[in-house]
DNA sequence: GCCGCTATGTGACCTGGTCACAGACGCAAT
DNA sequence: ATTGCGTCTGTGACCAGGTCACATAGCGGC
């Protein structure tokens, strides 16, 4: 995916926001980071995850391409220091504005200030979605939303029940009794850091039923 | 309060921005609807309300004198529905400015784009927290700390059992059972629509034992 | 008083998070 | 191959809290 805004990039702004590229794994920003640039990631994605005063830690959501890690800039433009982790899944490849240049980019072009908004808004979005998912969504439901979600291109989903778990917001013991009686009914296969999916339509059915 | 970025309006703009009042309990926007208005809130707050896709609704957070309904502006702004209701708690006072002025004003002060991106930012706090308190925070910590809250001023909290359920997101006989042991103990006074706080030391206890 | 409405109390039940611990698998060193 | 260790998975017991069903209690209008 392209950054919708490209086409109105500034060249003199666009030559000052260089590409950098970190590999899997990397912690691109943490809690009491000075951030300094604004992020557009351009390939991989980036887990954003909230770390409470009780030492848990919970999946905010991602940045995937095209999007950016707005909020975390937001945050730090207007003072508010957040305690965030934004971890790379996977390479990642992404465009680095420096503070100043975004700010003379919001101020001189609609689109540039439109793109912030719908990020912002969509991470709202997000937000309050995981809150509606924590008050009324059952769990089964997420977890097989997830596995489709994660399933999308292939059938095996490698991963422990531990990451899932993390991922849902839920505990890994849960999830394994879950995963046990989606095998029971068919709809999964396990193995040790595997899941696969063996009746995509079955896990469906299962996660819209909570949507309605 | 008064609206911090004051000094900055620009005079026609602010001229055109004109001070409303709606009546207590008014529903000041919803889903679905076309907000063409920057509300900057004056006096009394505004309970802005999740309505999920169960039916269920849940206090999201409450807009002061000083904040905005941004949450909404920028949803509209960035063409992303969003489910909201927007109640008036209280009678408000309101400074409405028209979408295309606050265009106008993000474009041209830097100190208006500041004062935007604070309320984001503590917006998403704000949800954030919320999503914290439901993963991990108690509910009897979440109520002793409502509770104090709301008696800042008084002793006296006149409401029901039913409201504080759904201001604090958890069921109306969770929060019955709940006030009834804390009578028990003696840190609050029940009656038909009212609980007095009786020991506000006890309480500020239990609310801060979740805090670490 | 009586009626009707709303607020509150309470028990039974279910889901899901926590705790404790037991296996099971995978890999490396010997 | 065997042993050992670390990680991943399975499972039972328990508890907090949400849901359901219904009982009761306060309060205003007649």
């Amino acid at each position: 995916m392209d950054t919708p805004f490209r086409a109105d990039l500034d060249p003199k702004i666009l030559a000052q926001s260089k590409p950098i590229t970190v590999p899997a794994g990397t912690q691109i920003f943490g809690p009491g980071d000075v951030c300094d640039n604004f992020l557009v990631v351009l390939d991989g994605s980036v887990r954003v995850e909230h770390v409470s005063e009780s030492g848990r830690t919970l999946v905010l959501y991602r940045v995937r391409p095209g999007e950016s890690c707005i909020m975390t800039t937001s945050a730090l433009l207007s003072n508010n220091d957040y305690a965030a982790y934004g971890l790379a899944e996977g390479e990642v490849r992404a465009l680095a504005m420096p503070k100043a240049n975004f700010g003379k980019m919001v101020q001189d072009y609609h689109a540039f200030r439109t793109y912030a908004f719908d990020i912002v808004a969509g991470r709202m979005v997000d937000l309050v979605a995981i809150i509606d998912d924590l008050l009324v969504r059952k769990i089964d439901v997420r977890l097989a939303g997830w596995l489709l979600e994660q399933g999308q291109t292939a059938v095996e989903i490698r991963t422990t029940h531990q990451a899932i778990a993390h991922d849902i917001g839920s505990a890994r013991e849960v999830v394994s009794r879950l995963l046990k009686e989606f095998e029971r009914r068919g709809l999964v296969a396990l193995a040790r850091g595997s899941v696969c999916l063996t009746d995509r339509v079955a896990l469906q059915r299962l996660a819209l039923s909570g949507r309605n």
